[in-house]
DNA sequence: TTGAAAGCGCTAACAA
DNA sequence: TTGTTAGCGCTTTCAA
């Protein structure tokens, strides 16, 4: 036997049809129990292994799904990846998964490669929220979820962290702790998270009577350098903010570097809040409060969503989600000694 | 057009015959500039998308490797996989990912429907290097490189990464540093890293004369949970090691969460060095000095393994290759005062 | 430069 | 309970 045995053989070998073998190997029953075993025997001894790819062919599903993330290496993503996971496992789904870089080009790339695969469905957390190239999938009427960012040129079913209730609570907590001067660093305001928690950030205070004051308001790109970088900046202000609330995770981390090398105390000198968990939160003291988001639950939600798709299609109406984030209290929002300067 | 457009309806469309279409969508050349337009136009206008199946069905490869890996979450195989697209994505092969939570019954799963698909070669960290299970790959004939963790029951391409010079660098570092009460916090000897990692600091202690205590030595299970456990231990000694090696990452982030909670100041009180790098080790004070390997170089090194493999088959010798791991000296194996009690 | 036609391995409808 | 058979959509000779 040279090459990889297919169904004819095992047929061969087993003395019956391929019908009944394709029985077998899908477990569809009215089969003799004498005869699958001698099916049964003949597939191992040929190391016999179907062929996806000729089965997809015959049927239209493929019980996959595809992943696509902005950034493998954010923790997140494998938090998200394995919510979505178990679910999937669940119900029988495999799911494969692939990581764009934040790069619209490949993303694009991607999105074909599962195409052609004929995937059944796809949860997405896009590298471009305006990209044009995502209108081939309302095309190809491939049910999609839309996870953490949502898509603008068509309508999908979507799941969202509510970043402005987030931000919200963050800097309401800050107020409420006293304090009055905060300072934002800022993710980009082309993009939905980061335009979303700024405005969380107005509002609380407003909603407090708190002017908003232009130069506590410093700009990041989500980068760690970035966040690093815009603490230096509220540092040197002459009129130092006594609170520092940060956009995202690696500009939180940036943050904390630049505390560390400016001294500028933590939890005694600023108080801080940060949107995303970070590892290093309860290594730090004081410990870092944060603004988590449920990612897992993210990502359950978002197979579940997919899976009803898959099977309803458009008798559906877009289901939009939106989670709200968990404020975290540790230490680091209020002060050691709990009088803020003014 | 009520279903999905096929070769057929383009080849209609543009009035050729699917020859011709397969040629254009496979840039094949030898085709007509005009035709070649016609046939864009007629894919563009229908949004046909070749189908990967029957694509499959015809040829023998798949420009496809599959990644298995043991757990998404822990941030290693992230960059690992960072590693292998990178070079895969350079020679247009497409990955895919799977994570088997550490059970080898996932771990089977992944594998059969990995094969079903046909993937030309799978890069594997099993989550059971004796499971007999893992045969079939063998016995499919399947490229397959095994990494960080080999495969016990074949013989394959392997990038390990070298546990016991790894171990004894960070070991010898302590020694040289004045200490002779060195602890340490094992993991599971019957996994080789953890039966590694535990000869290097026999070895370390051995060649600079220092007797092995028992009692300095404590077991965990690569857990964080045990690294904490195994801590207080060693803290609760009547003569307490003034120097910790820590086998993995989560038992020294374990560590140090109990070094805080028993108050056993780091740095003061006791050095200590990790395997692994943690994000946390330079937001410690003092930083953390730890044994890193350099997965993202094994990723790289793992899928060129792997697509020699893949074009040359039997015709190569098994290549192990054994990557030296770096022992980045930060500030924690040394003692502030470098006073050692004796 | 183009086309006709033979499968690749499987599923499912139909027949026996 | 089992077998026969018609494709699924594509690549790839071979011929024109």
């Amino acid at each position: 036997m040279e090459n990889k045995p297919n169904i004819q053989d095992v047929a061969k070998k087993a003395g019956v049809s391929i019908a009944t073998v394709s029985r077998v190997i899908n477990n569809q029953g009215g089969v003799r129990r004498v005869t699958e075993e001698k099916i049964q025997r003949a597939i191992e001894e040929l190391g016999y292994i179907r062929s996806a790819a000729a089965r997809t062919m015959k049927r239209k599903d493929t019980k996959t799904i595809g992943v696509i993330v902005p950034d493998i290496q954010n923790p997140f993503f494998p938090l998200l990846m394995a919510g979505i996971e178990q679910k999937a496992s669940e119900r029988d789904y495999f799911t494969i998964l692939s990581s764009t870089n934040e790069s619209p080009v490949i993303e694009e790339k991607i999105i074909r490669n599962f195409l052609e695969r004929g995937v059944d469905g796809i949860i997405i957390t896009t590298a471009n929220e305006d990209g044009e190239y995502l209108k081939v999938l309302e095309e190809q009427g491939v049910p999609v979820v839309a996870v953490d960012r949502s898509i603008k040129k068509f309508d999908v079913d979507t799941v969202l962290v509510d970043n402005v209730k987030g931000a919200y609570q963050a800097v309401q907590r800050l107020i409420l702790q006293g304090h009055r001067k905060i300072g934002i660093i800022r993710g980009p305001q082309h993009t939905t998270p980061g335009l979303e928690r700024y405005i969380g950030y107005q509002k609380a205070l407003e909603d407090y009577g708190i002017p908003l004051d232009e130069s506590y308001v410093v700009d990041g790109d989500f980068s760690e350098a970035s966040g690093y970088t815009a603490t230096s900046e509220l540092y040197h202000l002459r009129d130092k903010p006594t609170a520092v609330f940060s956009s995202n995770n690696m500009m939180t981390i940036g943050c904390m570097k630049a505390l560390d090398a400016l001294d500028w105390r933590l939890g005694e000198e600023v108080a801080f809040i940060g949107f995303d968990d970070v590892d290093i939160a309860t290594f730090l003291s004081p410990k870092l409060s944060v603004v988590a988001r449920p990612m897992y639950a993210i990502g359950e939600i978002a197979f579940t969503l997919l899976h009803d798709r898959i099977h309803f299609k458009e008798d559906l109406p877009k289901r939009k989600y939106l989670l709200s984030p968990e404020l975290i209290t540790r230490q680091s929002c209020a002060m050691t000694d709990s009088h803020i300067p003014r």
